[in-house]
DNA sequence: TTCTAATCGAGACGGTACGTCCGGTCTTACG
DNA sequence: CGTAAGACCGGACGTACCGTCTCGATTAGAA
């Protein structure tokens, strides 16, 4: 019977070549040590995101970098906004440390102005704004992004303010919660939406329209919780 | 010879010789109205936005049900975000009044809790949400979103700010542009990055913490700038 | 055309018991076998091309009636000619047998006259018209269709004339495939260019003046090559 | 609300600029001489499908490169084959003239290797082959050709034909009507179907199997009808 | 050691949308 | 007031990607 039980019996030029031959990049179609292809799947989606942006960013094209399928892919990551995800923290180590040395105010100017570098000067502000974005329609991502960043930076950024409260330096009703909105939360809208850029003055005047508050008069210009 | 002395040498068949009948149950494939095929497709647009949201939003979706064709919304719309933004500001008859009462203090409350309502109570804040989302993959949705949406607002809340600075309400040197980011840029992030509830609360809190300052100690509970 | 040495998935009978849904329910996006989705695109393609012709010969259609995608179709047929040609080939039966019974004058009129029904008793000859001028300006139909059709019909048709040449009945320097243009190329002249019918006495005509010759005078009338 | 009726209201960046200025080419919509403007077609007809092909060859890109609308096309011309002809008769002053020196064949021998060498050396006989092709599915382009070229064509050499066989060169019941086919006929099927190559010694061939006969045998030979 | 049996990668598949192009019809505004 | 310009709808084009699913190759466990 037939040698190619499912060719075209008689397509005038099919496209792909049909003997299917080891096309050089692969030693076969057998099973790779799990962990290796998943290394190499984080590997590629990383450099992908960060070089070409999440426009570009395709489960496809990462198989296609990782020389993985995507039925691998989808075993693992339950949405290209996951994968993303995952790929972006394998690639930066963002350690963007919390400070605390007693002084809030010097503590909070100096993670914020690092942070203000974060976004401006390297990649990872860009990347970040997108995969913000593209969570708002892609609800395993955004339940990634919350579990695996959003929440823990959150956490740090509360537990230094507490302990702020804590030592009697903030007063005893502010919510850190709200706080962490109006420092980082500005930055992260000036990302988003960035009518106004990003600077070390603007998250300097951040904190210091926060400790001082905003009104004029009496208690006006203290400056130092110290 | 030809009634029309200067007629076609090659015409084989006079014109008024084919039937051409209108084949079918369309009125005609002709050109409408101008402004009423931008108008339904504007209709279309903001409608499928507010009911299914940007992830069904498609250009093709909106051609089929304005019933105008693809290439009409691409002479006009430069990229399906930038159609969506049109939509929805056409749709939504946005009245988020700033009142200036001549109290800064009660006017942003009052203006930040009807914003967080809208957020939270109507379709606008998930809109809102996935067109600054898809914003930041879609150049021609950002430029859009700033030249007709963005810019304008901040403007409105920069004036006001301005002038409760110049009647001495506010410190001197404060930049109204860093409040804005601080008080509606804290709301948008808990809109993108929703690990924390937009309250009535939360947004009380916004202009309680930026007035009164977040420091404990002397000048703490001062309230009203009146 | 039985022999064909992958045909099962090509041919007329169908696995009776494809489990197939009906269309609507789609039991699943995922891969169907193989064979099984071309050979219902050939079938497809085939229907299409001799229900309406050429001009309702579309790929979209095709790929409509055949329950597959477009990608499929051009993963494997280059162009909607290729994909014409390929099923018209299985929709049609071609079984125009060349006879070869020793006297060459007769053979060559049975032969004929049976092409000629076919191209005016069936739909065939208007879709080999269509598909010929189609070719005109689709190279890769152009080129299909003269390696799955006109190359074989003029090596058959050049075997018989090269037979009854080596036997002494045709002059020793006629060049057969000169003669298959005055034939056989003559009906398809006829057929692409109707200014005249396509008639049994046409053909007979044609075998008639080249055998006996044109000229008169003597010699002429001489009628069996026996 | 728009001071712009039919503008779009809002649209972020409508792609055409609203006061649709002349844009340099024409002076006006009004009318201009109606022969200047057909001329006008015709010789960009021309032009394009000399230069591109009929693959190219669009009513839309005829009326850019004239500088005329559509509806002046559509309203002389029933189909773009019709124009195509059209353009093509104007564009190649055709005089391929038909001998009649009183000897027959050396007449058709001529004639053809003229012809041949029109459809091979010049563009010519491409451009026929594609308005032939598409005269297969354009009913109006089929009936131009013929009764602007194919009928003419015939009825010349029909005539020479004709007047051989009254002189007594050919013989009495010799259809000239067939002849025409085994000799153009031919020449036109292997300009459409490209199995072998269009050369003189093809058409000296042509003509010298039809007079003198395929068979072998006395009376083989005879060459001169004079 | 050979022969299954399980398992995983490769990629074909249906579907949807993309952005472009063209045919043929119709409204509008120029001249 | 007629006519040319071109906006309009429909629909096909060929491509990309998604998420599902079949198939074949590889390899491990059973014989």
């Amino acid at each position: 019977m037939a040698p190619t039980p499912d060719g075209p019996t008689a397509s005038a030029a099919p496209r792909s070549a049909r003997p299917r031959a080891p096309q050089g990049t692969h030693r076969g179609r057998g099973r790779r040590p799990a962990g290796e292809v998943r290394a190499d799947i984080l590997r590629a989606a990383g450099a992908l995101l960060l070089d070409e942006g999440m426009a570009a960013f395709t489960i496809e094209r990462v198989a296609r970098a990782a020389g993985a399928s995507k039925t691998t892919i989808y075993k693992w990551w339950p949405s290209k906004g996951a994968l993303a995800l995952d790929g972006y923290m394998h690639a930066v180590e963002e350690t963007l440390a919390f400070p605390d040395s007693g002084d809030i105010v010097a503590d909070l100017t100096a993670q914020l102005g690092a942070f203000a570098t974060l976004l401006t000067r390297t990649r990872a502000g860009r990347v970040l704004a997108e995969l913000i974005g593209q969570a708002q329609t892609d609800p395993d991502l955004a339940a990634a992004y919350q579990a695996l960043y959003s929440a823990g930076r959150r956490r740090l950024a509360g537990e230094v303010l507490l302990r702020a409260r804590q030592r009697g330096q903030l007063r005893a009703d502010v919510d850190p919660r709200v706080v962490i909105d109006q420092l980082w939360g500005a930055c992260y809208h000036r990302l988003l939406v960035p009518d106004e850029p990003i600077t070390e003055e603007f998250t300097a005047a951040l904190v210091d329209n926060l400790v001082r508050g905003l009104l004029s008069g009496p208690g006006a210009g203290r400056r130092s919780a110290r």
